[in-house]
DNA sequence: CTGAAAGCGCTTACAG
DNA sequence: CTGAAAGCGCTTACAG
């Protein structure tokens, strides 16, 4: 068996009290003993068994990330940030891919409530009873759940519509929206409207597909795009993987990207996908994202006040997707 | 505070142990106190805190994941994988970005020992000190720790020795390597000995550059490469990462590929990260090698004998980085 | 089948 | 400054 405190307090020869004071906070102990103690753990080959305090102290010291899917590089770009800055906090991070599950995504609730988490961290789709979700530390992207969660986003609206304005700008007369809808309240939603506002204010027609879109059905709804509105000459899509989709179907029916159509994606040039191209994008701070949602977190499980909303602003990313 | 166990069994009116029972293994439990218990459950919207339960049975059900960096496409893939396998064995994944620093690293075994975890899979580089590792429940990835880690590889060698004969039968003549060499021992080494056997039974100049590659320091291998064998019409790199920043290099010096020089990457096909090209690449089975990780260190962890080394095959993916 | 009790390995008031 | 004790919330032999 491995050592406790207790071998350790009786090799030294002092208190259980003794070691722990020691070993943690290094509250005031007799220089003398404190020796002893360190001896003693050295001896023992001791390590503190964080089960124990844990319970003992009602911290995990986990917390939850849960991504639709990990494997998407949205999404590992932010857990990457996620797991360094918990990191610096101490917190370690539990990866969860929710697979658009929405049993996945409820069992978080539970973790909390069984004290495997210490909070979480949501990036999802699937909608819950808000109440199930009161007195747990939840931030969220993106996603509006209600007063009790705090969430992070970014300035859909405003990009979108300088996006939309960008190929307008650039001779776009038919331009298009592909979307994924969101299966809740969620700030995506913005660019929708900023798409529409933006063609009724200029009486363009409207050309939009937003559905929801489970991940591998990229493919088939942007071919639907092209079956509705063969003739677009500029789209803005919702994302990395969208766009790609978008470019396969595009290729298929021999279009040219960006002569005969120009495209913009909601984030996707940071993902650096091509040796020789990049797309257009509105790109995200992903980084500063991640570590405002994991200060967030942490304070919220310390019980102390956060922003509702955050709102980082978007860069406007030119790439090879449109027109110089 | 929440409501706990022993609030359970006063309620319902029985002890301790029989709320246990009936919230766990459903030992045979008189039906009447079974529904009485249930009902207290409800009544007191009970949750179990596991972190009591973990204490008191010395098992964390977590495992740490430990990879260089999450943001890059095999290993989200992996995890991806990693996770979906452990979650069916009830086991949680923590995931730990070593970012090629021998602390973080050496951080996974102190986990071990405080219990955080209840064992680790390793995707990395450095060393450490096998004594450390002693009955540590790990398992690993191409690297070699010695007789107690046991190891999931593919089949480096026969591989590499494919993928070079296939570039002289579409006529390369003069065929380079870049590697990542691993700091330890790995099964990583097998391609540079089966590219090296290769050019000696061929007579082919050796053009080799191996280097200790830091994420993000590809690029100037690649170009260092380019500096020493200028006049190279195939190469056979190390995977995704280096595939693509050789592909830039090759382009700053008006390279065509696959025309003037042919590339087969170990990897990087599954990436489609181009809407209009693949890599030639020989593929790992990534989800078949994390399924297979995980099961074994289930059984590490629960004790049971496990294979010393499983190799998987690759495939072969023809891409558009070589002739047809 | 079941209740009372011991114990998992710590931390933290408490009294000294 | 420090030791003995209580307790975190469970599980599990144990005796009945």
């Amino acid at each position: 068996m491995a050592p406790t405190i207790k071998d350790v307090a009786k090799y030294a020869g002092v208190g259980l009290g003794t070691v722990s004071r020691v070993l943690n906070n290094g509250a005031s102990v007799n220089p003398e003993k404190r020796k002893k103690v360190l001896e003693a753990v050295k001896a023992l080959n001791f390590t503190p068994n964080r089960m124990a305090s844990k319970l003992r102290k009602n911290e995990t010291r986990n917390i939850a990330l849960l991504v639709p899917v990990i494997n998407h590089p949205f999404f590992a770009e932010f857990a990457y940030f996620v797991e360094d800055e918990a990191d610096k906090f101490g917190y370690s991070v539990i990866l969860v891919s929710s697979q658009q599950r929405v049993e996945k995504e409820a069992d978080i609730i539970k973790r909390i409530r069984r004290r495997e988490v210490d909070g979480a961290v949501f990036v999802t789709h699937f909608a819950h009873k808000e109440s199930e979700l009161k007195d747990c530390p939840i931030v969220s992207i993106d996603r509006i759940f209600g007063d009790e969660i705090p969430y992070v986003t970014t300035d859909n609206y405003a990009a979108t519509e300088k996006a939309i304005e960008y190929l307008a700008a650039k001779g776009c007369k038919k331009i298009g929206y592909i979307g994924s809808k969101p299966l809740v309240r969620s700030e995506v939603s913005e660019r929708e409207r900023a798409y529409t506002d933006e063609m009724e204010k200029t009486g363009g027609e409207k050309r939009i597909v937003n559905e929801v879109i489970m991940h591998g059905g990229e493919q088939a709804v942007a071919e639907k795009f092209f079956d509705l509105y063969p003739d677009t000459d500029g789209v803005f899509v919702s994302g990395y993987t969208m766009a790609k989709s978008f470019l396969t179907a595009a290729r298929e029916r021999g279009k040219k990207i960006p002569e005969d159509i120009q495209l913009i994606s909601y984030d996707g040039a940071f993902v650096q996908w091509n040796y020789s191209e990049v797309l257009t994008s509105v790109e995200q701070p992903i980084e500063k994202m991640a570590r405002k949602v994991i200060d967030m977190l942490v304070k919220k499980i310390h019980g102390e006040e956060v922003e509702k909303r955050v709102e980082f602003p978007t860069e406007f990313v030119l790439g090879d997707t449109t027109l110089k």
